[in-house]
DNA sequence: TATGAATGAGAGTTCATTCAT
DNA sequence: TATGAATGAACTCTCATTCAT
């Protein structure tokens, strides 16, 4: 709608349009990850970012486009920090320990990033009524290359026979109330509670050994 | 403050009066499984029950008394139903699939109120920002159970020496993942993924064989 | 309104039907003593007097006749315990004397009602704006009489020729003020006041000494 | 709880706002001394000043802040008028008669204004029920000097030896009484009652001639 | 670009009143 | 007579969004 006068769409954004929105997009985080998503509101936003109001539906069309870029940012550094993670590991049964051990290593480090995460996802409804994501803390890529490994490890023999779809989801499913438990028991002892993870899930998922 | 003579309290409720009750919480559960909890105001609800706004003040303090009553109802058919599925089961490794297999098949006929529950947890957030939840689809009572066999088994010899917080965290968040993937591919097929997670759980949590 | 199915109009009521209306008068003075007029509801009204709300419905047109009840029956006493005091007074002078220390003797006695009489006039608004009532403390009756001794008193040469409705006007307003600084300042000795305000109104009307 | 970038605290305000403000200030004056405080919604206020409801909320934090403002704009330009004239009286006699007639010609000028201060007042009920002021048409700088000046005068002689919280009062409810005669009698001739108050006053305080 | 100002819809809640039983 | 249930309007307040400057 009213082309040219708004720079919301897939216009090329200047170095300092993208400040701006770094900084609004930070602001959301740090102000979700605080009073939550439900209490998240634009006033609120700008109030942190220390500009008005005006500002952020200048440089994002609403309130979704923002909480969306939000989520891109958040998935980005996710994905970017487990991935190599996982490149390193010698098999697939370590891919899978060193995903786990990635993602709890970074939660550590970002918890505020990650409460706005799920802050959004949980508070975002689809006209449908419910999240359209089943999974929180794994971003896209890094599901991909799980699957991929996960498939590469049957064909190798390095893991059993499952169906890996379901044991993709359980992996994530299982990060996630990682995460969900330690951000209500801060004094979890996270470091523990990934390496127990990843004992579970390697147990699961490892080819049972030649009679 | 205290409203007037209102039945909130303790008080004994007639059979007309708590027709109403469930009829304006079955009707909140309906809402929020179609619009989420974000959106389910109270005059969707009333909406949807056929009644005005003032109704739901009349039979509940308040929006919040409401919401526990949705959480407290939907809790109580669930443990109702999982819980002799459970000890029914022969040992502790057959407990856990128990678990599984029976919260799967609740799960199937009761779509709505689970999805209803999973919106109530998600988008209430606590004044720290985050749910006080970890977990969704298990029931206090249950949680307990599952917790209470865990420790069984390991003393027993059947379950390997983990640490029972985090496979019961674990085994829970698989639940609720299997949950929302279903939710959001409503095709897929329940009773299947349910199958592989108990495999998943089983093999995660037994005794090494001896060698 | 619906002639005959209501006992709102002048019909002769019953002895429950009476008793029943004092009961819930009384629990509106009660109330409104307590919370103040404007938190004063039906709800609260009748959950004090042990009924339900329609009851009062019942017994009274509105919430309008049921303050309008509340306020006679208060000026009813008052006038029937300071009528009597003032009558006792062998001159003008001491008529009013009389009549500033019995009001104050009745305040002590009936603080609560008096915060209803004052909270109703207060909070009750005509439809021009303002409270159609200029004075509070002293009914009718007791108005007319005080108008009567003032001129009396003028007749008889004992008060001076001062404008007798700025005098009863005065006087009440000063009887007012007495309670409502009584009411904010509890421990004030009330009984002092008003022989202070007894000399005051004296001092302020009596006639000149002769030269 | 603290609401968004709202210019709500002790930020300085752009002279547009002020006027916006004033406005809603001038507005709330007229509908309070309209309809009363009791139906002074802010849905009236805002229609009478010709704005959205929203407005209100935007230019002050809540119907209590915007009231607050009300009575200390009132109370300021009271004292504005007031205080001058009781400066100019040559004795403290003549400062008790100067307060009296200065507050009446106030009033001549400003009926609505009063009229919305006294609504405000009497609507306003504390949690203990009644209105925390004694007091309406007296601000409190007047309040301060009226008591000096009573001090004052019974030093030097001038005025007897009554006791000076009670004859501040009296005096104040006495000026209120004459304000709420007017009100409820338009046609009243409020400068003849200030002139028989102001010698009902000073005949009740002035001290007795040697004898 | 950025801002403060304004909007209007919608939230939860309270309440006087009505009515079938 | 008396009740509990229901109504619908009105309340204050919040918020995403728009717009003139």
């Amino acid at each position: 709608m009213r082309p040219g006068s708004r720079p919301h769409g897939q216009r090329k954004h200047t170095f300092i349009e993208e400040a701006r929105r770094a900084q609004i997009v930070s602001a959301a985080i740090d102000t979700i990850a605080e009073v939550g998503f439900a209490n998240a509101s634009l006033s609120r936003i700008a109030q942190r970012a220390g500009v008005s109001k005006g500002v952020i539906s200048y440089h994002f069309s609403g309130k979704d486009e923002l909480m969306d870029q939000v989520v891109e940012q958040v998935y980005s550094a996710i994905a970017e920090f487990v991935l190599p993670r996982i490149a390193e590991a010698p098999d697939e049964c370590a891919a899978l320990r060193a995903h786990v051990l990635a993602v709890a290593d970074y939660m550590r480090g970002h918890r505020e990033q990650l409460m706005a995460l799920a802050g959004i996802f949980n508070g975002t409804r689809t006209s449908e009524g419910t999240s359209s994501r089943h999974r929180l803390m794994v971003a896209e890529p890094v599901y991909q290359e799980i699957e991929k490994r996960l498939r590469a490890g049957q064909e190798r023999g390095v893991l059993r026979d499952f169906d890996v779809r379901v044991m993709a989801v359980t992996l994530q499913a299982s990060i996630d109330g990682m995460f969900a438990y330690w951000v209500t028991h801060p004094d979890h002892d996270l470091e523990a509670h990934a390496a127990e993870l990843a004992e579970i899930i390697e147990r699961s998922a490892r080819a049972d050994p030649p009679a």
